[in-house]
DNA sequence: GCCCTTAGGCTAATACCGTTAGCCACTGGG
DNA sequence: CCCAGTGGCTAACGGTATTAGCCTAAGGGC
């Protein structure tokens, strides 16, 4: 019988189109196999099992965002920088809402996420850097950020949003608010738009 | 054989019982049945399976969250009632995480969740209404305060939160954040004490 | 061009899960 | 005291992950 051809790559790209399809619950052993056209079984052979195969896939989806927010980021500093990370992340979100569901939220504690989180995370630090935020300060503004960003994407992504109001309007009084929050206290302004590195 | 007395009720509690003590996916008829005492068939007297029953043990954390928010809201308006029902957000949260985590984002699209959802919606209304917003500002003022507090619930209760940095004190800016977002543009004080109904 | 190693597929078998069907005993009301 | 129904049970089925063991296609060394 021909081979198929198989990878992790390939397997870990099928598991990712199940769930694109039909959603996070879906993600089986059974189901990537039927999807790769190989009997369940040979699926070890390319990956460690249910659980890796998961972890694989939510690596990837954490990778993605960190690919897209970071391309928003280059170029940009201070307000724009900050609107321009959190729309792409909404971006994200909208074409991937099934994909979303498997960002991890404690990456730090899986070695093979580590990395990725680790990338993500140093392009809030350069962006917060043009308001001056350093230390401590850096670290709950980008908590706030985070729990921001991810608290409308996670909702918007499960169809939380049921009323009839523009989500888009919502989410751009979030952008507003979380900048706000980055800048010292009394500034309406815009902080300078050269940013630092 | 004595009988085991049980009741939808008495399974929902084993079922929480469950996930509080080894998490959301640990959630499965077979170790409600064994923390009940009683063969796995017999739930099915009680509850119409292991949908129905994920369903109503998301419909008790959601009836306990509206629980602890509206609680907190009684008496208080303004940044007060708004800083409240946030703290017994992340309280019920840091009390109860593994629970947390099946809190029903999109409960609107299920009947049986329907009612619990509304009644948290409408301690929020009440709490905006303090702010003299309505119609759609009303909205994505909830919208922000909804991902705000989501957002950081959800990853504090997955353990997001890897630095040193004290997480409550992040938290405080978060109400901070959301709080400013609520006041008029330019107004740096608090608003009126005297809340409406 | 042949051989031999190995990687990548397979089938078979096990264990655990949810679910359904059908049986039986305890319970409480007439 | 009887009897109907509720709430338990066992048996059986299908789907799942996982392991073991086999077999063959692929490709490099001679």
């Amino acid at each position: 019988m021909a081979r198929a051809g198989l990878s992790p790559r390939a397997v870990v790209d099928a598991a990712i189109a199940v769930v694109d399809a039909d959603g996070p619950a879906a993600l089986t052993l059974a189901a990537v196999a039927a999807r790769t056209g190989v009997a369940t079984p040979s699926l070890y052979k390319h990956v460690a099992g249910l659980g890796e195969l998961r972890t694989l896939v939510s690596l990837r989806v954490l990778e993605e965002v960190g690919e897209v927010v970071n391309a928003a980021a280059v170029g940009r500093s201070g307000d724009a920088a900050v609107a321009a990370v959190m729309q792409a992340w909404r971006r994200y979100v909208l074409d991937h809402p099934r994909r979303y569901m498997l960002l991890p939220l404690a990456p730090h504690a899986d070695p093979m996420l580590e990395a990725a989180a680790k990338r993500l995370l140093e392009v809030f630090f350069a962006v917060l850097a043009g308001y001056g935020l350093g230390g401590a300060d850096a670290v709950h503004a980008i908590r706030r950020l985070r729990a921001a960003v991810h608290g409308f994407a996670s909702l918007e992504a499960a169809g939380g949003f049921a009323m009839a109001e523009d989500v888009g309007t919502s989410f751009d009084g979030l952008v507003e608010m979380v900048v706000a929050s980055l800048r010292p206290p009394g500034d309406q302004a815009h902080p300078a738009v050269v940013g630092r590195r």
